[in-house]
DNA sequence: GCAGTCG
DNA sequence: CGACTGCAACGCTCA
DNA sequence: TGAGCG
């Protein structure tokens, strides 16, 4: 335990039907770090916080709070897309790049880490794209088609994908960029490849926004690609009964895996193993070749 | 969790 | 002094 | 023009 991170207030209780205290979240958040800390460091942090309780409203604070210590590494970036002519509103996020980083960030009540899927300093060039399987029912049937069908997409486009849990109900797929495209361009060819996905199973999923028109079926959810957008941090924990977490799984894990199996609880066991996203960065690519192909699936 | 503001 | 209040905000689609 | 949606 470091000296620069105190814990203030380590008994109370964050997860009422849990037991799990503010001391066991900062507690979590040091054990994986070692995991955590290579793919999240250097990109932008999104705090969801809920300093009383996940069973008390919390809130999401991107700008870093005027009492963070100076050693917290920040990035100040445009509020939205760059817009020409315009006055531009900026946003000073916190970067996590160490143990005290999470650490701090847990004592202040931050539960969650959402982060960009881009890196300082390259913060318009992504290194991820994200695709956001959410189900529309309990059954995991299609949620599992969905990540092996489009696991399958994305290897025939020559891209590397890799899973994890988002910790709430869904998995997201993860496809490791060379930053080289712009945000936008990331954005227009995950919409690409999640209608062309849809087009395939038109009767199990759907890009469509709207719950009235999706008719009961997956959502393939695209928006986190945008500028400025983020997703749960591999490794965070959700507030939510049970204290789960977002874990990297194995593709050979997905018929296996169910909706809250692993929680700070239980996460000692998958520290214990190497973890499947070992060589996610040598895996990186560019999206032009993809593109080509994408083009001719027609 | 904390700083700022209100009464 | 204690009580109260922020702590995000993009782009899309449809009423 | 505004609200739901993530």
């Amino acid at each position: 335990m470091s000296d620069r991170v105190p814990i203030t207030h380590p008994d109370k209780v964050l997860f009422p039907a849990d037991g799990v205290t503010k001391g066991d979240l900062v507690a979590y958040y040091r054990a994986v770090a070692p995991r955590m800390l290579p793919l999240i460091s250097g990109r932008p942090v999104t705090l969801q916080r809920f300093p009383d309780g996940i069973g008390r409203g919390g809130f999401l604070q991107k700008q870093v709070g005027r009492h963070f210590p100076d050693w917290i590494e920040r990035v100040t970036a445009p509020n939205r897309r760059t817009r020409q002519a315009t006055v531009r509103e900026e946003v000073t996020y916190a970067v996590c790049r160490t143990a005290d980083d999470l650490a701090y960030l847990a004592n202040q009540g931050c539960i969650t880490p959402h982060v960009w899927l881009s890196r300082v300093p390259d913060i318009h060039h992504p290194d991820q794209m994200v695709f956001d399987l959410d189900p529309a029912s309990e059954d995991l049937g299609p949620l599992r088609l969905a990540a092996a069908s489009l696991h399958g997409l994305l290897d025939e486009l020559g891209l590397a994908s890799f899973l994890k849990s988002s910790g709430s109900r869904g998995l997201h797929v993860v496809v490791p960029l060379v930053p080289a495209a712009e945000t936008d361009a990331v954005k227009v060819f995950s919409i690409a490849v999640a209608e062309a996905l849809a087009a395939r199973h038109p009767d199990d999923f759907t890009t469509e926004g709207r719950i009235a028109k999706r008719n009961g079926r997956l959502y393939l959810d695209i928006g986190r690609n945008g500028y400025a957008q983020t997703m749960a941090a591999p490794y965070a924990v959700r507030a939510r009964p049970g204290a789960p977490v977002s874990v990297p799984l194995d593709w050979s894990e997905l018929d296996d895996w169910v909706p809250g199996q692993h929680t700070v609880a239980t996460i000692d066991d998958r520290l214990a193993r190497p973890d499947p996203w070992d060589g996610i960065e040598a895996a990186a690519t560019r999206l032009d070749e993809a593109g080509a192909r994408l083009a001719a699936l027609g």
